[in-house]
DNA sequence: TCGAGAAATACTCAAACCGAGAAATACTCG
DNA sequence: CGAGTATTTCTCGGTTTGAGTATTTCTCGA
């Protein structure tokens, strides 16, 4: 046996290493009544019962990570699976030793956007769930959870300058008001309805004209607006970029 | 008994999963004589043996995702944990069901950046290890260590246009030509010189002056350089962007 | 030692882009 | 019908950008 193979044994034997678990913990953001929300459940179990975390579970034996984040957020959302509209990415993995009380646990973050979700599905998971204002979230989430969480947000608001995320917010057809309510809904703070008009028709690809226009104007008022449905730009250039970034950085 | 405890106990007994391992493999670049070399060791066992794959291990039992990742790419480069020049960033995981025919194994990736790291310590773990140019690298590398790898390079590209990454792979002190250099060696392609030059003095907080020159001028001529130190920025703003960027979108 | 070539840096100029504001128009609601 | 509001377009001045050029200061080889 050579110095190799003797490595390649003791290092690959399942039980010679501690227990570990996988699971996926996914930050799901929509939009209602303009206002950003996050999906939370309430955990039915110790540890930190009673407490909100995100949803999430263990990654089943022949699961790929992000079926297991489409599934759990399934399980809590009943979202279709094969959802068009849905988009999930994946935000990072989290394994501080002590992040879990238990044993070792990996826990691989899913980001996922939709718009207008339906109303969670509780009982389901014998867990109470439900999509919360980001302004009302609980201060202190289970786990590591609230830092998952303030990452997933940094993601979703840059992730807004250079892709065409911001359409996933919006149904299949939207206005480009509509659009611009997402801008400032993730950002929080207004933008100029005329410059990101312009900006948003001259980035190529971005969005494209359907010819339609609604069916009536605003609720308080104004012309009925043009319909523009989502294009087939992966990256936006030149990119929107965040107003407030400017003084934040430095 | 609860519904909610019967539930905890059957859903976190550690034994009734199937066994998994958590991996760290580490895309770890530099940059040799003007090109871009990536870190990858021969596989010294089965499976795949002989075979090139990127620097990797087991996740120790108290050991932090990040702190693995140093300990891997330090056991192979010899380079100092406490390095202040390099750059260690998660990059995600992967984690699909058959990536390793062993067992279940999750690999959480990292990318390193430093300048001009030294030779490997090809011994220290039994297993040759050499940096290599990215445009001599083996088509195939070890598991699914080729789309490891692809997704770094890409995350390094677009990572040059809007982080300081770039001084990252030059020495304390640089000159706004070495800095150029390293963008031409990642990105691929020649830059206008002046424009770059005019670009980096005006983003705030990207370099800073020393005071000093060179003790030299180039090798084939022209004067003595500046010499400049990273900045403070963390967000390059306005941001470089790869010239290439704009047709190759959509 | 001198002249060619090269590189660092500065400058020019036109085109593109951006923020701010305002105008024109077309709706809703009371 | 009139007030108010929203969509869309336009204008204007300042800034940024890409492309090219100029200046200066080096190295190197003849």
């Amino acid at each position: 046996m050579t110095n190799d193979d003797a490595d390649f044994l003791t290092s690959y034997d399942p039980r010679a290493y501690p227990p570990v678990a996988v699971t996926v913990d996914v930050v799901a953001f929509t939009i209602r009544d303009g206002a950003l929300h996050v999906l939370l459940v309430r955990r039915g179990g110790p540890p930190m019962k009673d407490m909100w975390a995100l949803p999430g579970g263990f990654v089943g034996e022949w699961e790929d990570l992000a079926t297991a984040a489409a599934r759990e957020l399934a399980e809590e959302t009943g979202v279709a699976t094969a959802n068009r509209r849905l988009h999930l990415e994946q935000l990072g993995t989290y394994g501080a030793p002590e992040r879990d009380p238990r044993m070792r646990v990996f826990s691989v973050a899913y980001l996922a956007f939709a718009p207008q979700l339906p109303d969670p599905v509780s009982g389901s998971d014998a867990r109470e769930a439900a999509w919360v204002p980001m302004d009302d979230r609980p201060a202190a989430l289970a786990f590591d959870h609230a830092t998952i969480l303030a990452d997933g947000l940094e993601r979703a608001r840059s992730k807004l300058e250079y892709s065409p995320l911001a359409t996933k917010f919006v149904g299949e057809e939207f206005t480009i008001a509509e659009l611009r309510a997402v801008y400032e809904t993730v950002w929080g703070e207004p933008l100029h309805a005329g410059n990101f008009h312009r900006k948003v028709l001259s980035v190529p690809g971005f969005v494209e004209s359907t010819g339609a226009t609604t069916e009536r104007g605003g609720a308080r008022g104004g012309p009925r607006a043009k319909l523009y449905r989502a294009g087939d730009a992966q990256l936006l250039h030149p990119a929107l970029l965040m107003p407030s970034r400017e003084e934040t950085l430095r």
